[in-house]
DNA sequence: CCAGACGTTGTT
DNA sequence: GTCTGG
DNA sequence: CCAGACGTTGTT
DNA sequence: GTCTGG
């Protein structure tokens, strides 16, 4: 599954997403944890735009958004078939830029963090789902997921699970505003290949949520 | 018809 | 054990 | 995802 | 909102 990454060239959002990003607020990050504020991608075209969401859905029709979890991912296999997402998926696609992700893998005496990311070092774009909510008083709360699938043949050693990446080229069709068929949806969301990533562990220090830093994504010792 | 769920992950 | 917060 | 809290009453 | 269960 994907319940932590990293975003931290920040310098190259702008021109990798091609969006005008926001001029403050926005700083490398090691350890993005969910139930913070993260920067999505939405919209198409002309219209493409960075905003910063919650990451962690609260569906727009939700009463009470304390109560009940909050999802922070979706599975890519029945994204089509849940209510819950049907029309997101529709209508509420989005990219979440990272640049590397964690993963947890079992181990005696404990799980072992690993970092992953591209061996070619660029940005890369989750494929999410963002939905807005509005508080009583009517102020917008927008929330987003990360979708997951199958695990490649380098995270399958780790984990069961890991995020959806999309190719560069299925970006602006992933963000466009208009339907994908099943089969389309099938292909952008598979797992991305094994080849362009590297997987690492790292030290336990990022298990907490509050750590930051360099250090972070650093190869642990043996 | 109305009421109530709607989701994922990991762990047991 | 289970929920909340980051 | 993991870490950390989880509760009430009365008294100061 | 929309689907499932009764």
């Amino acid at each position: 599954m994907c319940g932590r990454y990293s975003l931290v060239c920040i310098d190259d959002l702008g021109a990798r997403f091609r969006v005008r990003v926001p001029a403050v607020g926005l700083e490398p990050r090691f350890n993005i944890a969910p139930g913070t504020d993260v920067p999505v991608v939405v919209a198409g075209g002309a219209d493409r735009r960075m905003e910063l969401m919650r990451w962690g859905l609260i569906p727009s029709r939700a009463r009470d958004p304390s109560v009940g979890r909050r999802l922070i991912n979706a599975r890519a296999e029945t994204l089509a078939e849940k209510p819950s997402f049907r029309a997101l998926v529709r209508r509420r696609r989005c990219l979440i830029p990272a640049s590397g992700f964690y993963e947890w893998a079992p181990a005696a005496g404990g799980r072992i963090p690993y970092h992953i990311r591209r061996k070619d070092g660029r940005l890369f774009a989750f494929a999410g789902l963002y939905d807005e909510w509005r508080d009583p008083a009517g102020i917008p709360v927008a929330t987003c997921v990360i979708i997951t699938t199958t695990p490649n043949d380098l995270l399958r050693p780790i984990h069961d699970r890991m995020p959806a990446i999309l190719r560069e080229a299925d970006e602006e069709r992933w963000l466009a505003p208009e339907a994908l068929p099943a089969a389309v949806l099938g292909d952008v969301l598979a797992p991305c290949p094994a080849d362009e990533l590297e997987a690492y562990p790292v030290s336990t220090a990022v298990n907490n949520p509050e750590n930051e830093g360099e250090g972070l994504i650093r190869r642990a010792d043996g």
